[in-house]
RNA sequence: GCCAGCGUAGCUCAGUGGUAGAGCAGUGUCUUCAUAAGGCAUUUGUCGCAGGUCCGAUCCCUGCCGCUGGCACCA
């Protein structure tokens, strides 16, 4: 049987999910689910970026344990995917230590040959614990936090990769799809960036610096594991890297890593730069979405419009968020939020669609006693969706629920009360609902219910219209 | 600043060298199986601004304006 792996970026969690967090989760589970469906053993990961140093700060800032802060906080999001409807199947924690500590070591061991120490020499704000580059200051080379405040020049020895060494065969890897980035747009713009001499980068933290939190570098245990070693790898780690190595081999390569866009470097350059040194396989494809603007604006705590996903959920059902992301936020691009849109669509896809479809089919079926034996189709491909193009497979899908809609009108079948055309919609609606299965499964699963016969009767709608 | 892209109906977007389309919203109408749902019909556009090439440009070129993204240690 083939296998298909796909990751979620872990999400940091020093701060509660946003909507954004939960448009990468479901589109994540939207092609999981999808090649399920196409019959591969298939498999759906992500976790808690929870090693960063931000987390230690933001747990003593909440005068809680770290420990338990990042677990609270990791808590949360998962809760977020089981509410969405998503169906991870493992959440693996970077503050793991039985799996990830032990994968990130047995990674750095693995990359040893291109670790070196280097002195590193930095502008550090006590106030913020963080280092700043002068870019980030303001005019009077003080940090925005704590102005008036002098930044200490702080020199520290830290473990570099030799990530410069691995430039050409980027480039090369890019270019003929061996990584394949998707959309072009985002391809371009790492192999654009890979035309500037790479840099090497640190992998490590003092311990001083990383507040003993971390995963120890293996044999100097005066230093941590710089996040993004540790946190990539996590994909490994949460599907047996040194732990398992019979389930490693079953799942790695990951088929795809959806991201945001932030963070597309760390995915495309980085990390394949971090598994070409250790000998291990390369990602498949790596998928970037946008981000949301809400009502036209950037998203941030600052301006105070963070959509809470939760909020939305309860109040509307996950299934018809899901419908908005996958339908109405174009895939690769930025998309808006805004509530008012969120109920036009709502009402005119869901409840006068497929919803209104659904209950009129129903109460048909009812009224003549139609009777029907059941066979499910089979799930077939779309293009569509192999093209992480969610948008436009939903509007196939769409397209032929009015078909439906305009067949029903023009047959008249509460005049001809013929069960042979009932049956027919019957069949054409059972298409649509297997065919909605990855992007709306709730939906999807109780109009399969409500149509399995013999006997079919009318429910409550589907999707209750929003004044 | 440099590089890339975008700017088309109220909204979201598609599109082509011969003066524009879809969905939603709006309006009218038909119908009643259905969630005041469905069908049909239909209004609206100096296709960002200014030049240029061409018989002719929304689509090609130049400039300008506006927006977005990338430009390394930011999960």
């Amino acid at each position: 049987m083939s296998t298909f792996y796909v990751t979620c970026a872990i999400p940091y969690v020093n701060a509660p999910p946003h909507v954004g967090h939960a448009l990468e989760f479901v589109q994540g589970d939207v092609v999981a689910r999808y090649h399920a469906l196409l019959g591969k053993d298939t498999m759906l990961l992500s976790g808690g970026d929870e090693n960063a140093l931000k987390n230690v700060q933001a747990a003593n800032k909440a005068g809680i344990p770290v420990k338990q802060f990042v677990d609270t906080n990791t808590e949360k999001f998962l809760e977020l995917t089981k509410a969405l409807g998503c169906r991870f199947d493992v959440w693996q924690k970077g503050s793991d230590e039985k799996h990830n500590f032990v994968a990130a070591q047995k990674l750095w061991e693995l990359c040893k040959k291109d670790i070196f120490k280097k002195s590193y020499e930095g502008l550090y704000c006590v106030g913020c614990e963080q280092y700043y580059t002068k870019e980030e200051l303001d005019e009077n080379g003080q940090c925005l936090e704590h102005p008036g405040k002098k930044l200490d020049v702080v020199k520290e020895e830290n473990y570099f990769f030799r990530l410069s060494k691995y430039q050409d065969q980027l480039v090369q890897l890019i270019t003929n799809d061996t990584i394949k980035i998707i959309p072009d747009f985002r391809k371009n713009e790492m192999l654009s960036f890979l035309k500037q001499p790479l840099q090497d980068i640190s992998i490590s933290r003092s311990n001083e610096r990383a507040k003993n939190w971390g995963v120890p570098v293996p044999g100097d245990p005066s230093q941590r594991i710089y996040v993004w070693f540790d946190a990539l790898n996590i994909y490994q780690s949460g599907v047996g890297f040194g732990w398992d190595e019979k389930m490693y081999d079953k799942w790695w390569p990951a088929d795809v890593h959806v991201i945001g866009k932030g963070i597309t470097r760390f995915h495309a350059i980085y990390w394949p730069a971090f598994l070409l040194c250790a000998g291990l396989k390369l990602p498949k494809s790596i998928f970037v979405h946008g981000y949301f603007t809400v009502n036209g604006a950037k998203m941030s705590k600052t301006v105070g419009n963070v959509i809470d996903p939760f909020t939305l959920i309860e109040k509307y059902g996950s299934d018809p968020l899901r419908y908005y992301f996958l339908r109405e936020i174009p895939s690769t691009a930025d998309g808006d939020f805004s509530e008012s849109r969120f109920k036009e669509v709502y009402n005119a896809d869901l409840a006068n669609g497929i919803g209104n479809l659904t209950a009129r089919i129903a109460k048909l079926c009812e009224l003549n006693a139609v009777h029907i034996k059941n066979t499910l189709p089979a799930f077939s491909a779309n293009s569509h969706v192999d093209q992480y193009e969610f948008s436009l497979a939903l509007e196939e899908l769409w397209k032929d629920i009015k078909k439906l809609d305009v067949q029903i009108n023009t047959d008249k079948p509460w005049e001809t009360k013929d069960a042979t055309q009932i049956k027919k919609y019957i069949t054409q609606l059972i298409h649509i609902a297997v065919a909605l299965q990855p992007f709306l499964p709730d939906t999807a699963r109780k109009i399969l219910d409500q149509f399995k016969g013999p006997a079919i009767q009318s429910a409550v709608p589907l999707f209750p219209r929003l004044i």
